[in-house]
Formats: structure tokens, C-alpha cells, sequence
DNA sequence: CTGGGGACGGGGCCC
DNA sequence: GGGGCCCCGTCCCCA
């Protein structure tokens, strides 16, 4: 491995040496919270980039640029649980444990990507020469390095760090033995793994097994399960099929593959064939412990003894599926959905096609664990199901637990399609009158559904549509409608079940020029314009035509003048949304980097910062003393958008190029440039904010000030009616 | 970079 | 419950 010679090798380092020697930190992208994508997706550095599978789901993390040897990226996001809080339903298999002078802490669930961030998506390195990022506990936080640097275009590969495996190894070991001697006490019902492997033949996939199937599988599997306790053979399907809530969530997490390795070293001819469906996920718990006991080995175990979820990571790149002996995936290969569907929006490609299911999955009612149903995530995405036997030999144990892995080439396991489970189900589909299949179209709508057409298994009704019952909520004495994935209320039931169809996907109006298809029937009515060259819509002023009212309205503005989009940093006005986004594009490309320490803040001058923590962090406080500015008398919210622009003013500008500078100064300079503020837009519009804020700054100059402040500190007005001001 | 037009999606409301 | 109509918002394309 090529190192830089500034960093040296860093496969010595301990975790305090990364955090004290990473040169650069990449932080994670911010977005607002009320944005709809979830942070797992938006958080995801601009450096960096998502790889999509076939089903869109995120295969992979990719560099966009050269990225130095060094980069911290991080830290980890995610759901914090003791051991006492998991969650009985948690779904382990994003779990990253954290310690605390060498006890365990607490984990970090990566599991929900509302609350994780990017990192759940990287996968773990299948071998140390692959291995660009190394995994670390700084402070109790994981944090992800580059050990080398990584080229545009090269998957981000992590693994832990040797002080990281060394205390999950040490950590595991306790827990086996603990575990151990527990499991030959305690009732034949634990949910505890075998040391060891059992060979399994090819199983029947998943979606073509019934639940009543399953749940007899796995009460035969948990009766093998004891009674082959003692010779310690890992039962790879019975632990995988466990990987939902466990009784003893705890223990659960406890697997040794060290031992299970040394068992296959030790009979070569073991071939275990996992049950394509039932293949860990990369965080399932077997990984969550693992691997510590590998990562040094000084003979990597040869690839039929790896574990087989390994085997099947990168499968669905090497287009190797179907050459794989052992295992025949029961569904075709398909061609890539999106070779069918229109073209993506760029900005959420994954997000708005229609199979895409809920973002929410744990808001939707289960009957069961929710299993494989990780929005986006890659869980119960038609992966290869293995990998082919001469991948290249491993020289890592299975992934560590918080590192995610490949699914494999299926449905999703045990019978139960993801979406499915979560999705509505189109009532028409397949062969409702109102569907016409087309190329496009139908494919796209197929995807939504493909889990339930792939298996044999007869749809069952979920939640979602027909078979649902619909929350209903009153609101000031109305009944609402409520739609049980991104819980909007609707006041009439026709409109949630049109609603619905944002979620399901279901498109059942086609257009037969193009192949378009709609959710409305009023939108393929509009959309008929386009062919028609019809433009009902006449502007009464120039006579100009549109084919919609929108557009009308749009062009409207031009005539009045009416520009209702503000950005709130120079005050620059739009007719459209978009322009005023557009614009932003180029405040936000200057740096911003005087940041807050006490919130999100950032500014482009010191001064700017200084005064935004004097007048509205600070402010905060409860220690202040009775002359300062306090969120209950200021609209803090408001003072903020006053500095946001004066940040971007020339009097911020040539403050910090003056050869020193106060706090006084830059009050001051504040008063200077919102006084030819309210100036330059005399009588045009309400000032009220510049006022009231350059009234409390002459207030605090005051040798009254506590009294005058309090007497001028009033509210501010409500921005004018009609301009949207950019927040 | 800004401005204008075209197209489409989501949702409310009424019948 | 479903259809129709309308409005708002957003994005893309292009000059």
C-alpha cells in the first residue's frame, strides 16, 4: 500500500493519533430539517457522491474529487441506545458500539435514515489493499479517515481501526463467554448463536415461502438450534433470520466468527449456501462483533470460508450473478429499471421514483418487525444473492457491526416484500381498465411493485390502501384524514387515496402520444395540451397565450411587476422561485467561515459573528445580565436575517480590512449600514426591523440603557405582505 | 447571470 | 367515492 510519506502507515496509528494528525475535515452537508429527504441522503458531503443500484437504492459511496490522505470525515450519526433503551424492535443491523474507558457506552443506531447520516452507506473493505478509510471512536463518536488518498471515482471502503478491533475483540470475548455459559443454563428458547457451520442445501426463496413457512422454518432452526449446541456450529441461516428483534437483544450481537473461520479452515470441504434471502445485512449482527477477530489474521481465510454475506458485496457490479454455481437466482435479472423511466430529476434522483417507498418505515403499522424495509437503504434490493467463488481471497472477517453490507440478489427475506409491507397497494394494478401498459410507464409502475410480482405468493393486503384503515384524526371538529406514511391529514378520503399515489407510485393515467403517465387524470388533461398546441389561457394585457393558469399567472408578474421572491441577503427580487434559487447559488458559494460555536450560524466576516453571538446567541443566555437584548423582546429571528446581510454588505467588508477592530466597531459599522439601509429603501417598504434593531443598539449606547433598551425593544413588524423572503 | 416560458406534480374544494 | 377544476409550487430549458 502506497502511502504518503506525510502520514506514514496508518495501520499502526492508534484511534488518538488519527484525530490528532487528520489534516482535513469534511463535514457533513446540512439541509433543513423540514426537507423531506432524509438526512441519511442530504448529509452526504460534496465531496462525495451516492452510487445507485438498480432499484436506486444506495450501493455504495463514492469520491466525486481527490481526496488527500488524512480526510476526516464524520462524525457517525444516528440513534443513541444503552443497553437498557434498545429498542425490543430495533433492527441491530446498523449498530455501532461506543466505549467509554474501555466499558461499553452506549451504540449508535444508523438504522433510521432520518436521524443517521451518510456514513450508514459505506461499505466495509473486503481486503486491506481495497481499504481507504479507517474506522475510529474519538471521544465517543466514530469518525471515518482516509488511510490513503482516494481517487475521483473510487468507492469509500472502510474498515476499523486496530484499536477499534482490538475492543470489540476483547468485548466479544467476554460477551461469548458470558454468553456461554448463559446459553447452557438458561431455557432451549435463547436466540444464541452456533459456533460453527452446518451445511444447508439451496433453499426455496424467500417471497415464494409462505409466513407460515418461515415461522416453521424458524421454529425447526431454533429447535436444531439447541439441540447442536454443544458441537458450537454457526447455523448462518438461523442466525440471519434472527436478526429481528431478539429476546435477548444483547446477546444477540454476540457472534464469533473468528471461531466460525477457524471451523471451515478446519474442514474445507464445508460449503455452507446461505439462504439467498436470509443473507446478513452488512450491520446484522453477526458483523456488529465480529470482526475484531479477524482483522489481523496473518492468513486471510480463503474466499468459500468467508462469511457468505461478504461474498456477496459487490456482486451486483461484477455482473457475475448468474455464474454463480450454488445459487440460482429465482427471479431474472432485469434491466436496470430507469433504462424505462423518463429522465430523473438530478437533484433527488432516488427519492421521487416510483418505487420508492417510505421514507418512514417506522411509522407505518407492522405486523411484525420491520425488516428490510430501510428507505433507500439496501436492504431487500434485488442484489446478487452471492458472490461468485473466485472472488478474490479476503483478508477480512466478516464487516463490523455499523458496516454496512450488500444484500443480496433478492426480494426481501422471509416472504415479506419491503414495499409490500409499506407501500400502497394500487388497487389497479395490474390490470385495472385505467392502466394501458407501456414501455416506460409500465415499468415504472412495476417497480413499485416488483416484490410482490416477483414471488408467487399472493399480495396480501397492507397498509396503505384498500385493506387499510385510515387514521382519522379530528381537527377543530372536521374529520381528517391521515396518510400513514408522511403522515399528512386530508380532509376528504379521495384526496389521500390520490395523495397515496405519490407514495406507491402508481401512475394510471397514460398518455398514448408519448407514454407518459400521471397520477391525476387532470394532469394528463393538462399534459394533452402539449400535443394539442392548445393554450387556453390568454393574458388580457399583451394577449399572449399559455397552456396553464400557473404559467398565466407567472407571466402576469411581468405586467404588474410583481416580484415576489426576495433573496434576503442583497434584496434582489424574482418573479420566480427558481431564479431566486438560482441567485443563492452565488451567496452560498462564497465561504462562510466564521462559524458560531454556539449554533449554526456562519459569516463571511469576524465581525458579522461577533455581533450575531452578542446579539442573538448570547442573548440567549440566562446569566445575561437585565440590559441585554433577550429572544422574548427581540425577534432574534429577524435580527439574524439583518445580519446575514450586513455579513454581506461592503461595511462588513471594510470593517475587517481596517487595521483593528471591536466589538464596538462592529456595532457601530451595523448602525452605519442599517441606517443606509432603511435609507436606500425610503418609503418603498416596512423598515420596521432596521429600525427597531439600530433603535436597541443606540439603546445599549446609552448610559440608561437597560431602561431605554426595554422601552425600545419592541416587536418587529411582520415582513410586507407579498414578498417572500428567503429564510 | 437573469428573465421568461413550458411543463408537471401535489393538493384543496366542489359536485 | 370519484371526477373535475383550480391553484400553488417547482423545475427545466432557453434566450
Amino acid at each position: 500500500m502506497k502511502l504518503e510519506p506525510a502520514m506514514g502507515n496508518m495501520c499502526e496509528w492508534r484511534e488518538a493519533d488519527f484525530d490528532l494528525h487528520c489534516t482535513y475535515i469534511v463535514h457533513d452537508q446540512t439541509s433543513d430539517p423540514a426537507f423531506s429527504v432524509p438526512q441519511a441522503m442530504t448529509s452526504i458531503p460534496r465531496n462525495l457522491t451516492f452510487e445507485y443500484g438498480p432499484d436506486n437504492e444506495v450501493t455504495g459511496v463514492f469520491s466525486k474529487e481527490y481526496i488527500p490522505q488524512g480526510t476526516r470525515f464524520g462524525p457517525l450519526q444516528g440513534d443513541i441506545y444503552t443497553k437498557d433503551n434498545v429498542p425490543p424492535q430495533a433492527n441491530r443491523k446498523y449498530f455501532w458500539r461506543i466505549y467509554s474507558g474501555g466499558q461499553f457506552l452506549h451504540f449508535i443506531d444508523g438504522h433510521d435514515v432520518r436521524h443517521s447520516n451518510w456514513m450508514r452507506f459505506v461499505n466495509p473493505a473486503r481486503s486491506l489493499a481495497e481499504q481507504n478509510l479507517v474506522a475510529c471512536q474519538n471521544g465517543q463518536d466514530i469518525y471515518f479517515y482516509t488511510m490513503k488518498p482516494v481517487q475521483p471515482q473510487q468507492e469509500l471502503l472502510v474498515w476499523y481501526s486496530q484499536e477499534f478491533s482490538q475492543r470489540l475483540r476483547c468485548q466479544t470475548e467476554d460477551e461469548k463467554q458470558h454468553l456461554k455459559h448463559k446459553h447452557l443454563i438458561d431455557t432451549p428458547k435463547q436466540h444464541l448463536p452456533h459456533w460453527g457451520f452446518t451445511v444447508k442445501p439451496p433453499l426455496s426463496p424467500a417471497w415464494s415461502r409462505s409466513d407460515e413457512e418461515d415461522e416453521k422454518k424458524k421454529e425447526e432452526e431454533e429447535r436444531n438450534e439447541c439441540d447442536d449446541s454443544s458441537d458450537e456450529k454457526i447455523d448462518v441461516v438461523g442466525i440471519l433470520e434472527r436478526d429481528t428483534p431478539p429476546d435477548t437483544p444483547e446477546e444477540q450481537q454476540v457472534m464469533d466468527f473468528s471461531k466460525k473461520m477457524e471451523k471451515e479452515e478446519d474442514d474445507e470441504t464445508t460449503t455452507v449456501i446461505p439462504e439467498p434471502d436470509s443473507l446478513p445485512s452488512p450491520q446484522s449482527d453477526l458483523m456488529e462483533t465480529s470482526l475484531g477477530n479477524q482483522v489481523f489474521r496473518s492468513t486471510p481465510p480463503l474466499a468459500p470460508e468467508l462469511p457468505l454475506h461478504l461474498h456477496g458485496l459487490y456482486n451486483h457490479r461484477e455482473g457475475l450473478v448468474s455464474s454463480y454455481p450454488l445459487y440460482t437466482p429465482s427471479r431474472p435479472l432485469q434491466p436496470p429499471p430507469y433504462q424505462f423511466l423518463p429522465p430523473y430529476n438530478p437533484h433527488y434522483p432516488p427519492l421521487l421514483l416510483p418505487q420508492y417507498s417510505s421514507p418512514f418505515p417506522g411509522v407505518i403499522p407492522s405486523r411484525g418487525p420491520l425488516r428490510y424495509n430501510t428507505f433507500l437503504g439496501n436492504e431487500g434490493l434485488p442484489f446478487p444473492s452471492m458472490a461468485q467463488p473466485d472472488l478474490p481471497t479476503l483478508a477480512y472477517p466478516p464487516p463490523p457491526g455499523g458496516l454496512k453490507e450488500r444484500p443480496p440478489n433478492t426480494s426481501p427475506p422471509s416472504g415479506v416484500p419491503a414495499m409490500l409491507e409499506i407501500s400502497p397497494v394500487p388497487k389497479h394494478f395490474p390490470d385495472s381498465p385505467q392502466f394501458q401498459p407501456s414501455s416506460g410507464c409500465e415499468e415504472a409502475i412495476n417497480l413499485s411493485l416488483a416484490n410482490g410480482k416477483s414471488g408467487p405468493s399472493p399480495r396480501r393486503e397492507t397498509p396503505g390502501y384498500k385493506a387499510l384503515p385510515y387514521p382519522l384524526k379530528k381537527q377543530n371538529g372536521k374529520i381528517k384524514y391521515e396518510c400513514n406514511i408522511c403522515l399528512k391529514t386530508f380532509g376528504q378520503l379521495s384526496n389521500l387515496k390520490v395523495h397515496l399515489r405519490v407514495h406507491s407510485g402508481e401512475r394510471p393515467f397514460l398518455c398514448h402520444l408519448c407514454k407518459k403517465s400521471f397520477t391525476q387524470l387532470a394532469h394528463l388533461q393538462k399534459h394533452h395540451l402539449v400535443h394539442t398546441g392548445e393554450k387556453p389561457h390568454e393574458c388580457q394585457v399583451c394577449h399572449k397565450r399559455f397552456s396553464s393558469t400557473s404559467n398565466l399567472k407567472t407571466h402576469l408578474r411581468l405586467h404588474s411587476g410583481e416580484k415576489p421572491y426576495q433573496c434576503k441577503l442583497c434584496c434582489t427580487k424574482f418573479t420566480q422561485y427558481i431564479h431566486l434559487k438560482l441567485h443563492r447559488r452565488l451567496h452560498s458559494s462564497h465561504e462562510h467561515p466564521h462559524r458560531c460555536a454556539l449554533c449554526t450560524a456562519a459569516f463571511l466576516h469576524l465581525p458579522s459573528l461577533q455581533l450575531h453571538q452578542r446579539l442573538c446567541c448570547l442573548a440567549s443566555s440566562p446569566a445575561l445580565p437585565s440590559n441585554t437584548h433577550h429572544p422574548s423582546l427581540v425577534d432574534l429571528h429577524t435580527v439574524g436575517h439583518l445580519l446575514e446581510r450586513f455579513d454581506a454588505s461592503p461595511e462588513a467588508e471594510a470593517l475587517v480590512r481596517s487595521a483593528a477592530f471591536s466589538h464596538g466597531d462592529g456595532e457601530e459599522a451595523l448602525e452605519r449600514w442599517l441606517a443606509a439601509s432603511m435609507e436606500g429603501r425610503e418609503g418603498k417598504e416596512d423598515r420596521g426591523a432596521e429600525r427597531r434593531l439600530l433603535q436597541a443598539l443606540a439603546a445599549k449606547h446609552s448610559p440608561t440603557a437597560g431602561h431605554q433598551e426595554r422601552a425600545s425593544v419592541v416587536h418587529f413588524h411582520p415582513r410586507p405582505h407579498g414578498v417572500k423572503i428567503e429564510v
